[in-house]
DNA sequence: GCTAACGGTAAGCCATGACGAACGCAGTCG
DNA sequence: CGACTGCGTTCGTCATGGCTTACCGTTAGC
């Protein structure tokens, strides 16, 4: 799918990546997030927005507050486009094996 | 792992997954890689050496030509590192209904 | 209504990293 | 032993994108 390699290109952050593992553990609001990460709150509000484009994270409005949580969608898009990497080398294999038969 | 999180920094660059979807679809040589790709192969060489440093790709030498094919550890590495998200992230959900519950 | 809390947005700065050109090294063939 | 092929490496350049500061919209409470 084209948004898991959104979802990948998003994980590569490092300060993006410790924003998701925060949400995965407990969802929370963006300025409980921004406490405790080195980085400004509007940079984790632009995280949380490329994460949220990637369809990894959604986020529910609380009063004035919006609280953000791991879309599983999300994890198994790049999860099957991962395996589809591992089934193409395999037959790949497979194809060069024969090959060195003949 | 840590070379979970080196392979998907490794996938986010555009060329770099595209030589690496090569590389699955069917092994080559750093020079058949560059043709058909709008790069030099030096810098096909440098996408190489991360995706190997990554742990995602594997080479062997034939005379001057050096093989490339797809390490299928890195991509189970990558596969585990999304999973342990997903766990969290459901067992986040749990408490958070039981805590309703109450 | 006014005020404060919570978040998203715009503009600008700066570090990271992807790229090409030039070079060096190993292996193959005559 | 030359000459050629196939790759890796270094270096300098330039674009991408992450960060902060300042600002604006929205909601809850008085």
């Amino acid at each position: 799918m084209t948004n898991a390699v959104a979802a990948i290109t998003a994980l590569a952050d490092p300060t993006r990546r410790k924003i998701f593992e925060r949400i995965a553990a407990h969802p929370s609001a963006v300025g409980a997030l921004a406490d405790g990460l080195p980085v400004s709150r509007p940079a984790v509000s632009q995280h949380l927005r490329v994460l949220k484009d990637a369809g990894l994270v959604d986020d529910e409005a609380q009063g004035t507050r919006r609280i953000y949580r791991v879309r599983q969608e999300g994890l198994a898009d790049v999860r099957a486009y991962l395996d589809q990497f591992w089934d193409q080398s395999l037959a790949a294999f497979r194809d060069l094996a024969e090959s060195e038969d003949a």
